[in-house]
DNA sequence: ATCTTACCATACCGATCGGTATGATGCGAA
DNA sequence: TTCGCATCATACCGATCGGTATGGTAAGAT
């Protein structure tokens, strides 16, 4: 276990076949033939699917060519090496999420109330998705051998989503807060909490509780900062 | 991985050489040594250490003698095999927590921002441990694998605080909740998800936050819910 | 028709994994 | 003094790990 530098990693710089011929290829796109890219795609689901089950750790580069109904090799020509295919297909799963996510809260001028139950709805239906659910486990997981990762994270999702809550109430006058961007990680801190807790902490076997309670208690406290008008 | 049962766990129900004596000992207690009390301490402390820095699969039996200063063979004395070392392990660090934690609130009949400020900041003092925030990414990280382990976290840390909350929104008269429940939910979930941006996913090198604020907007929240007294 | 390319199957590499076997050493209780 | 016991050191087990090598096959481009 990472001890000595066993002579297999002293490679190190080596690169992919692919990767080769982009360099010396005039133009930038490799143009991979239709099989190629089905391939490679069959290769990026087995990968997804093992790692957000069994964790980086857990998971067998033969268990993922197994599933991908792809020998070995063929991995290893589309990606440098295990950490490289992790990283990669987490991170583009990352940057896939927050596309689909952040479509929907685009038509709303609507009330302040409504934008945060849309928002918090949508963190909401995603959990329900049992890979989603996977993802935020690997996320939280992995988070101290690919940092890298975990800022992407925050990056593409957690501050666009803040960002958007503080912004729709600096933009109303209905309601008045004083601190706009800590009620904001109030809000979705309570309902980010809620998902952590209850389905990926098996709370909901414990200490099931309903999300809708939740929403409508911070919906209430957005209430209660009404301003005085007559 | 996970495949055939390969003959080497097929032993399965086999027992500790301890677990054997105790069986068929008079008493109940099987009077360890002090040397065998002090190696299995050691056992434990090297196993957390490596568990909580590597996960469960990425940890090795192999490394975890080496940091106890003791021989394969004597952690295998102790415990069954890796899978109960690790329960064994989490499990009481995980009821050790809650030891030490829910002491201080005893001594208040304090007015409601005062005990809501208290246990924020216990839960708040605690991720400034480095050890806590790796126990904690490590318990959702596992939570798939272990799920008894999660469950047992929320049983004596998350259930016991929910409860402490709304029993003194309960017991007082100045504020006044319409879903006690919820509303503690808001509170912890809010702190809760601050350590777990800020310091499990590294966010307080991207999008930092001063946990004062947070606190000082909870409570102002629960300034909101004061009862008109004149 | 030749050549390249991506894939296949199979087998191999050294290393490490979880776990066990053997036999020696030292120590406290009888 | 003898015995039992926990630990030691060392070496081993089969399995699996990440990654590579070899050599063959089929398809598309020239």
């Amino acid at each position: 276990m990472m001890k000595k530098s066993t002579g297999r990693q002293a490679k190190a710089q080596q690169k992919t076949r692919r990767e080769l011929k982009k360099f010396w290829s005039d133009d930038g796109e490799p143009e991979l033939s239709e099989v190629s890219r089905r391939k490679r795609s069959q290769i990026i689901d087995a990968a997804l699917e093992t790692f957000l089950e069994l964790g980086y750790e857990g998971a067998s580069m033969n268990l993922v060519a197994e599933r991908a109904g792809v020998i070995k090799q063929t991995i290893y020509s589309h990606f440098q090496d295990k950490q490289t295919l992790f990283r990669e297909v987490i991170a583009s799963l990352t940057v896939d999420y927050v596309q689909n996510a952040l479509k929907k809260p685009e038509l709303s001028n609507q009330p302040l109330p409504v934008v945060l139950r849309m928002i918090a709805e949508t963190i909401l239906a995603r959990h329900q998705d049992a890979q989603h659910i996977r993802f935020v486990r690997t996320m939280i997981g992995e988070a101290e051998r690919f940092p890298e990762l975990a800022k992407l994270f925050t990056d593409v999702t957690v501050h666009p989503v803040l960002t958007l809550i503080v912004e729709r109430i600096k933009a109303q006058k209905t309601y008045k807060f004083d601190d706009p961007e800590a009620f904001a990680r109030v809000f979705i801190g309570t309902v980010v909490n809620h998902c952590l807790q209850q389905h990926i902490l098996h709370g909901k076997e414990l200490l099931p509780f309903n999300a809708a309670r939740l929403v409508d208690e911070l919906v209430a406290l957005v209430e209660l900062h009404r301003v005085a008008s007559r």
